[in-house]
DNA sequence: GTGAAAGCGCTAACAT
DNA sequence: ATGTTAGCGCTTTCAC
C-alpha cells in the first residue's frame, strides 16, 4: 500500500496539499490537484480511513440498526440507504438486532460507541431514551425511519392517512361491511403503525356513518400466513361475510387473497381486497394497494444525515417528523360489491 | 467519551497495561485485568476502533459483498453472517451491488481499499481474477458463498447432487414425464447454478434410462411469477403433460403451484411439484423441497475468516471447497402420478 | 507482569 | 495556495 508521503513526493508537492487535493477541504490550486490526483492514480493510492477518521473526527461511516432483513419493506429501506452512502462515498454498518435482546444491548452499550460510525440510521426501532442519550452524548446524528423516536427526525408515513385512503377506496366502491386485518399487540410494541392503521380505517367508516365492527377486525403478523389465516376467519363465517377485507400490509393482503380463493370465493367478484405497501408480488396477484416507497426511504434518511454531517450553502432546517409520499394503486382485486 | 489514559490513571497501571487487559493480548495479572476492567466500566470506557486500528492493523471489521438485499437466500447469508460477526465483536459493513455495473468497481476499486476491513465475503459472486487479486494483495482473506472463486476457498451446495435428490424423488413415486423450470442465461452468468442443477435433473432421469426432453424444459428467472408463467406454458399443452415438474427454487415451484391451480388442476393429484430452498413460504404452500441452510452458510463462512484472522490451537486448514448440508423435506405437493 | 515511548497514516492549525 | 508540524488514541516493541 502506497501511503500520502509516496504520493507527495511522487505530485512534488506536501502531504498536507495531497490530502487537501484529495478530499476537497480547503483550497488547492488545479495544477497541483491534477498532479496529486495522477500520482495517487499511478500508485493505486487510496486514503487508510482509520488514520484519516482518527485524524479529523469523521469516518464516513453511517450505522444502521435494524430488526429484520429478511422483510421486503427493511430490506428495501436499506437498499436505499445503502445506494445513497455509496455515491457519497461512505461505507454502511449494518447492526441487524433479528436475534434475542442481547444483541440490542451490546450494539447499543458497545459496538454504536466505538467510534467507528459518524452516524445512525434507525429503522422501525423506537428507541428507548437511554439510548438515544447515549448517542447524543457522542454528538452523533441520528435519523429514524418507520417509526416514531421521541426527540428524534423521523420519517414515517401517514398510517393514519393511507389506512383512511385504502378505506376509502372499498367505501367509494360501495362496500360498507369491510373487515380489517391489523397487527397484533405484539407488533405495536416497537412501532405503533398497526395502531394508527387501525384508526384511519376506522375514521373512514365513520365518516360515512358506519360503526366498526369489532366482530370484522383481526389481527395477524403481517405475513401472508398470518394474513391466510385471518382471512379465513372472517370470510369463513356463515352470515354477514364482509364483502371487502382492508389488510394493513400487502403480504397479508395476498394471503386473505388466497384464503378466498380456497373458500371459493372470486375475487373481487364475491370479496374486494386492499393492502398496503405494493410490494413485490402485489401486482402479480392484482393486489389493489396504497404503495409506499420505501426505498426512497432509506435515501431520504441518508440525505436528512448529511445535511447534518456536511451542512450544504441550502442548508434547510427540516421539520422534525417528515411525511412521505404514499400512493392508490388501484387493480384487480377491489371492485363494487355484487350485491348492488 | 473517556480515553485509555484516564481508566489507565483510575486503575492506577500503564496505558499499556490496560491496552492488553482489554484486548486479551499479552500477559496480565489477574488483579490488574479485574482493576482494569473495573475502571473501564465505571468510565464507560469502549476503545475507538479507529485508534485501535491504525495501531494494530486490525480492524475487527468485515465486509460482505452482496448482488441483492430483497431475496431469501442472499438476506439469509447475511443475517447468519450479521450475527456470528457480533458475538465476536466484528462490524459488518455492507457493500449490495444492486445497482448498475459502476457500483461494482467503485467497491472493488475504492472501499475495499481504504483499509477498512479486515476481510471479505463474497455472495454469489462471480469475482474476477483481477479483484481477488486486489484483495490479495492487500493481504485480506476472502470466502465465497454460493458462487465458485476460482483460487478462493467457497461455500457451496452441491447443486449436481441436490437437483439430483429432488429428481429422483419425483422418480422414486413413479414419475417419468418430469418437467425441469430452471435459471435462463443471465443467471448462469454470475454463479452456475441454474446449469448444475440442469445436469443434475439429467442425470437422475437418465440413471433410470430417461432421456432429458428439451421440451420440457422452461426457464425463469427464479421468482414466483417467472415460475408462474413457466409453467402455465409447461402445464398448459394439451398433450403429453408432465406429471410433475422440478423447479431449480421454492419461489418458482410456488410459482408453478399457482399456475397449476390456475389451470384447474390439482397438486399433487394432476401434478407434483418439488423445489429448492425450503424458504419463509414453501412450508406454507406444502410445497416438498431439498432444504438448503443460507443463514448456515453466512455463519460458517465467518467461523472460516475468523480461523485465519485469529487463528487457534485448533487450526484446521480446510479444504478450498466445502460441501453443505441439503435435506429432502417432502410435503404434500409431490404424490405417485394419478395414472399409475 | 509491567511501563516508557515510538509510531500507525493521516488532518488541521498555523505560518508563510 | 502551500508547507511545517503537532497531534488523533491507541498498540507494541523493548527494557526492566
Amino acid at each position: 500500500m502506497a501511503g500520502i508521503e509516496e504520493v507527495a513526493k511522487l505530485a512534488g508537492v506536501s502531504t498536507a496539499t495531497v490530502s487537501r487535493a484529495l478530499s476537497g477541504r480547503g483550497h488547492v490550486s488545479p495544477t497541483s490537484k491534477a498532479k496529486v490526483e495522477e500520482a495517487a492514480a499511478l500508485l493505486g493510492y487510496v486514503v487508510s480511513s482509520n488514520a484519516s477518521s482518527l485524524a479529523s473526527g469523521r469516518t464516513r461511516n453511517i450505522g444502521v440498526v435494524i430488526p429484520f432483513l429478511n422483510r421486503w419493506f427493511f430490506s428495501s429501506v436499506l437498499e436505499g440507504a445503502q445506494q445513497a452512502l455509496l455515491r457519497r462515498g461512505y461505507d454502511l454498518t449494518l447492526y441487524n438486532l433479528s436475534g434475542d435482546g442481547r444483541e440490542r444491548s451490546s450494539v447499543f452499550e458497545h459496538f454504536l460507541l466505538r467510534q467507528r460510525v459518524d452516524a445512525v440510521i434507525a429503522v422501525s426501532l423506537e428507541l428507548t431514551e437511554h439510548e438515544v442519550q447515549r448517542l447524543h452524548d457522542l454528538g452523533k446524528p441520528l435519523v429514524g425511519v418507520g417509526g416514531p423516536i421521541p426527540g428524534v427526525r423521523t420519517l414515517t408515513i401517514d398510517d393514519v392517512g393511507v389506512a383512511r385512503l385504502a378505506t376509502e377506496h372499498l367505501i367509494g366502491l360501495g362496500h360498507r361491511r369491510i373487515a380489517h386485518i391489523g397487527g397484533d399487540l405484539e407488533f405495536d410494541l416497537d412501532f405503533h403503525l398497526p395502531t394508527n392503521r387501525r384508526l384511519g380505517y376506522e375514521a373512514a367508516l365513520r365518516e360515512v356513518g358506519v360503526e366498526p365492527d369489532p366482530t370484522l377486525f383481526a389481527p395477524a403478523d403481517f405475513t401472508i400466513r398470518g394474513g391466510y389465516h385471518a382471512a379465513k376467519q372472517l370470510l369463513g363465517r356463515p352470515h354477514d361475510r364482509p364483502t371487502a377485507i382492508f389488510a394493513a400490509s400487502d403480504e397479508m393482503a395476498i394471503g386473505s387473497i388466497l384464503a378466498a380463493r380456497d373458500l371459493g370465493l372470486v375475487v373481487p367478484r364475491d370479496v374486494s381486497i386492499i393492502g398496503i405497501d405494493d410490494y413485490d408480488l402485489s401486482d402479480f396477484f392484482g393486489l389493489s394497494t396504497v404503495a409506499q416507497f420505501p426505498r426512497g426511504q432509506g435515501e431520504q434518511a441518508v440525505e436528512i444525515l448529511m445535511e447534518q454531517l456536511e451542512p450544504g450553502p441550502d442548508a434547510a432546517p427540516g421539520a422534525s417528523m417528515t411525511q412521505l409520499p404514499f400512493e392508490l394503486r388501484v387493480r384487480s382485486s377491489t371492485a363494487t360489491p355484487s350485491e348492488l
